[in-house]
RNA sequence: GGGCCAUUAGCUCAGUCAGGUUAGAGCGCACCCCUGAUAAGGGUGAGGUCCGAGGUUCAAGUCCUCGAUGGCCCA
């Protein structure tokens, strides 16, 4: 047998198994990647998954993108190496070690002993791994594992380390003191993404209190501030008080209050309907005005006294709640900090590292500030200062790990200045092609226009050690870029040395400033970086060997691709750090991936408990259907739902039919011997279905190939699945005799029907290779390997699918489009007319516009034997039998009558059609009158519409017309009788279990009319068509009953020979 | 509170960037047809305020403004 036998129903995973089997046998990827070595470079960064847990289905659809374009590209000549990365750094993985210890605090990882401790680290991110290159492995992601970087290897760590020395010596990474969110019981601050993850509703105090000005005419008149505050443990550290530049206030009066300014627009807001205005105040008599504020228990100090407790202007204030007037702490809030910069005010903090007040803060020493808030209200009360107490329900952020209410606190840690290269980062985002293109203006776009400092300093134990030595005697610091550089300093050697916390930490060297002992600064770094390092750090950048010149030839990816969860992570870490060290973007474009939901489009979570495993559906339905199923379900930025329903539905819809074509082409050939080294007529030569779905295949793998160029996955899906449904509901069906016909062995029919359906499924096997891998393969290796001279063993061996431009046929594809549209009329009319396909019909009438008459007798045959008629007429002229309409065209009309397009419309209605029609057919134009002129008309402006009349079956649809001539007579009626014979036996074969190519003897029970006839004139070709080595007519037992149209029916039987 | 995305048939989605008068596909449902490749295919039918309200235009599912709901990200 030239091919091996398919499985009429497949199973799709124990396919993929055998697949995945030879790809590892023959070594595929490997072979795939370095037979390219000499083409052109494309390059794709994997981001590294953290291997703090275990891979599920939302990881999927990454991997899918991430593997179908290098696969394409790799087949279009591109040499495109693919290596794995693990994320091992980060909180995540101490808190994962933490819960297994039974820790609680930092103070617990000190005492445990820090060098244990991050050995458990780097054991635990190692402990997922094997589950992610299975499942990596089982959805066809080729990456290099064994190439893999990890981003706690010694080299890693060192390269991060060089890039953090050139950010230094540049002025790029500093020490700020800023306002961060701090866990006061973990005892660090805490990243955005931590932050993120600890939103909830809280009730906490509000507080409006009065702060009375001291200077100006404000003061003498008695009035006070009006502030408002839901943390009045800040009040202890007000240092100011802002407006709003475009702020309007008043000096109001409300019973039980004394006079108080605050903002017009709150004004009822604060104090109720029952308030009295005195006058406007205007901005200047408020700017620098000096106020009391209701605690001296922290006092100013000398170089800020100017500004201590006066007001000054600030953008950021509104009136959308409050009072207009913000109370100002600048050690704890961003914006209070921020201004305190602005305005050269002092930063007081009377606050330790657990949020307790310090001894200096008498009545509340020791307290921790939020447990004070009743208090101090109290005391506010009691010192005639609050307006007004209650409670304010909103989100507020909370540690995630202990739920403590998180403080912004002004803390010292290290920045990378991001800020001052915020109009380069811009400028580099302009060049990168993003996909779906609105995140480059849109969610990543705004966020990089509100760029701040990244907070890089994390006062933890397992990440990259910030590598700056300070002098305990001078401060000055010197940054370290390698170990060798360390060793250096240390005059040892260094090389061996774990370049992570404590050993790190227990080298000390001479500064060079002043030769006082540098020791190391305690933190670590945001994992993020280290991320964001991979374009380099991957490979030792630059230290390693070779190193530099693997960067020169890789940097930047042409192409990375990860959820849109990352639009502020690794989209971002990328970025700003290939901008600030190298100037420019880390990669050419990118692709967005939507969120994982299930079938009810609901997100996956463990507590809904519709967690969906990958494996379950690799191993029901295929890793194919559900890589299908990700790429053709839906623009891939959009929500992508996974789950069994809509996969299973993947499989019916486009894998059964695909194997169902594949199947048949196996089935036949076998059975009739052929195989591809048979002669075949030139594809020009073959008749008309033979070289329409050549067309077709050509025209689809442009699309598909320059659709895939494009990052285009969806496109190319679709035009796939239109291919495989031309094939199969088109042209096999309308092909399928030609596979069959045992009494002409060589016919060059046959040849060309085999060779033109080998050639579409070798190269759908092509088109869809970075698609469904696993299909693909198996198609190419039955189809293809060994068949075809010179053909690779696996199907990403091979280049990508190229159009031969002799095969492409836009006319005949145009007529053919044609042509199934007049079928799918005829078939209407058919059904309508209540008479069955098997009827033959002796003549029917078609109307085409004219424009789609060109190529209309190639296809006519084809509709003819569809729709069962012995002849197809196009009549120039259809005179009595047509009846005209005329439509406008108003795309064509709108541009050139504007606003009287609808009075030339309605004018058309009124016209003669047949008049118009006669026009435009001999001349191209038509006049007509429109309220009362002469206006000319084109053929493109106006649409005839042509319906058959009278004593016909008629069907129309968009300017087509096709008419049934119903008539029958004995000869036709025979014929049909003939076909329900055939349909008949070979229902019976079929349920007999017969081989296709089992003979048989057929009786049949025809003494009634139809029959005997069908039997007398036809009686050849039942035979050839049922394979009956004869035919008897004589009386059955048992059999078939055949329903004839003369309501005869007939019996029949068969018997195998 | 801010940003982005989505909202089209019972369900899943195209169509929206380049506005054009009969808004499509698949699945599901009902009836019928076809079937020696078919867990298929074909025809018909039921099913649509294209989320809503304004606006621009000869013409809006499509463009603009405002709003609603859902999702994601951020605060």
């Amino acid at each position: 047998m030239p091919f091996d036998p398919v499985d009429q129903q497949p199973s799709y995973p124990a396919l993929e198994r055998t697949v995945l089997e030879r790809w590892r046998s023959h070594d595929t990827f490997a072979r795939s990647v370095a037979q390219r070595a000499g083409g052109p470079r494309w390059t794709i960064y994997e981001g590294p998954p953290t291997g703090n847990g275990r891979p599920g289905v939302h990881h999927v659809p990454s991997r899918t993108f991430k593997d179908i374009f290098p696969r394409h590209r790799t087949m279009k000549g591109y040499h495109v190496p693919r290596q794995a990365g693990w994320d091992c750094h980060g909180i995540p993985v101490e808190v994962e070690v933490e819960k297994e210890l039974g820790f609680t605090s930092k103070a617990d990882i000190e005492a445990h002993g820090v060098a244990d401790f991050n050995a458990r680290c780097r054991e635990s991110v190692q402990r997922y791994v094997a589950e992610w290159v299975d499942l990596t492995e089982r959805v066809g992601y080729w990456v290099d594992f064994d190439a893999a970087y990890w981003t706690m290897s010694d080299a890693y760590v060192e390269s991060v380390w060089w890039s953090l020395k050139e950010l230094y010596e540049r002025g790029l990474v500093v020490e700020g003191h800023r306002v961060v969110p701090y866990c006061p019981r973990c005892g660090t601050a805490l990243s955005d993404h931590e932050v993120a993850q600890g939103y909830a509703q809280t009730d906490d105090p509000s507080v409006f209190v009065r702060f009375p000005v001291e200077t100006g005419p404000l003061a003498q008149e008695g009035a006070a501030l009006t502030i408002w505050t839901t943390t009045p443990w800040t009040l202890l550290s007000n240092t100011a008080v802002a407006i709003g530049p475009d702020v309007r206030y008043v000096l109001a009066e409300a019973p039980g209050h004394g006079p108080v300014v605050l903002a017009a627009d709150l004004l009822t807001h604060v104090l109720g309907e029952d308030v009295t205005v005195r006058r406007e105040v205007g901005r200047e008599e408020l700017e620098g005005a000096r106020y009391r504020a209701p605690f001296d228990l922290v006092t100013r100090r000398g170089a800020h006294a100017e500004r201590w407790r006066t007001i000054i202007v600030e953008d950021f204030v509104t009136t959308e709640e409050g009072t207009g007037l913000v109370h100002l702490a600048p050690a704890f809030g961003a914006d209070d900090m921020a201004a305190a910069g602005r305005h050269g005010l002092p930063v007081v903090n009377p606050v330790d590292d657990q949020g307790r007040f310090t001894d200096a803060i008498t009545p509340y020493a020791g307290q921790f500030v939020k447990d004070a808030d009743p208090a101090i209200t109290a005391d506010l009360d009691a010192a005639g200062v609050l307006l007004a107490s209650g409670t304010y329900t909103h989100t507020y952020p909370f540690c995630w790990r202990c739920d403590t209410p998180l403080l912004y606190q002004a803390r010292s840690s290290w920045y990378v200045r991001t800020t001052a290269k915020k109009d380069q980062l811009l400028a580099v985002n302009e060049g990168v092609d993003w996909h779906p293109d609105h995140i480059k203006h849109g969610r990543y776009g705004n966020w990089l226009a509100n760029n701040v400092d990244w907070a890089l300093s994390r006062e933890r134990y397992w990440g990259t050690p910030l590598p700056l030595w300070r002098c305990a005697d001078c401060h000055a610091v010197t940054p370290i870029g390698s170990r060798a550089e360390l060793g250096a300093h240390a005059g040892r050697d260094l090389d061996e040395l774990d370049p992570h916390r404590p050993h790190v930490d227990a080298v000390t060297f001479p500064c060079p400033g002043c030769g006082g002992t540098a020791q190391r600064v305690p933190e670590v770094i945001d994992a993020w970086y280290d991320s964001g390092a991979m374009p380099f750090a991957r490979l030792g950048y630059p230290h390693q060997p070779g190193s530099q010149e693997a960067f020169a030839a890789t940097f930047p990816a042409d192409y990375i691709c990860e959820g849109i969860d990352q639009t502020r992570g690794w989209f971002y870490s990328l970025m700003a750090e290939a901008t600030l060290l190298f100037d420019q973007t880390s990669y050419a474009s990118v692709l967005v991936l939507g969120t994982v939901v299930d079938d009810d489009g609901k997100k996956m979570s463990k507590s809904r408990g519709n967690v969906v495993d990958p494996w379950h559906l690799c191993d029901t339905y295929g890793a194919d259907a559900l890589r299908w199923q990700l790429v053709s379900g839906g623009y891939p930025w959009n929500q992508q739902r996974v789950g069994d329903e809509v996969i299973a539905d993947v499989l019916r819809r486009f894998f059964n039919t695909l194997w169902n074509t594949y199947y048949f082409f196996v089935t036949y050939a076998n059975l009739d011997g052929w195989t591809p080294q048979q002669d075949a007529p030139a594809p020009q030569q073959r008749p008309v279905m033979d070289r329409w779905i050549l067309a077709e295949l050509t025209e689809a793998i442009g699309t598909v190939d320059a659709a895939l160029e494009q990052l285009d996955a969806l496109r190319a899906a679709r035009r796939l699945e239109r291919l495989v449904d031309d094939l199969s509901n088109w042209y096999v069906r309308r092909s399928r005799s030609r596979f069959w016909s045992p009494q002409a062995p060589d016919s060059p029919d046959k040849s060309a029907a085999f060779a033109t359906l080998h050639t579409v499924l070798a190269e759908l096997a092509g088109l869809l290779a970075p698609l469904t891998p696993f299909l693909a393969d198996a198609l190419h290796h039955n189809l293809v390997h060994g068949h075809i001279e010179g053909a690779p063993d696996s199907v990403h061996l091979r280049d990508f699918p190229r159009p031969d431009p002799a095969l492409d046929a836009p006319s005949l594809r145009a007529a053919m489009a044609t042509a199934r549209q007049v079928t799918e009329l005829g078939r209407r009319a058919r059904n309508n007319a209540q008479v069955g396909i098997r009827q033959p019909l002796r003549r029917a009438l078609v109307v085409l516009p004219s424009e789609r008459r060109a190529g209309w007798e190639d296809v006519v045959d084809v509709v003819a034997e569809e729709l069962n008629v012995k002849q197809l007429d196009l009549p120039d002229d259809v005179g009595a039998t047509v009846s005209r309409s005329l439509k406008p065209n108003f795309a064509a009309l709108g541009p050139v009558f504007g606003k009287q397009t609808k009075a030339v419309a309605a004018a058309l209605g009124e016209a003669d059609p047949d008049t118009v029609a006669a026009a435009l057919a001999e001349t191209g134009t038509a006049t007509i009158t429109v309220e009362g002129e002469q206006v000319t008309l084109t053929a493109e402006q106006v649409q005839v519409l042509e319906e058959s009349a009278t004593g016909w079956q008629t069907e129309s649809e968009g300017g087509l017309s096709v008419a049934l001539d119903l008539a029958l007579d004995d000869e036709l009626q025979a014929e049909g009788a003939a076909r329900e014979l055939v349909r008949g036996v070979n229902d019976l074969r079929k349920r007999r279990d017969l081989a296709l190519d089992d003979r048989i003897e057929l009786r049949v029970d025809a003494d009634a009319g139809l029959a005997a006839t069908a039997l007398a004139r036809h009686g050849e070709w039942i035979a050839a068509e049922t394979l009956a080595t004869a035919v008897h007519q004589a009386p059955v037992e048992d059999g078939d009953t055949v329903a004839l149209a003369d309501g005869s029916r007939a019996r029949l039987d068969l018997q195998p020979t």
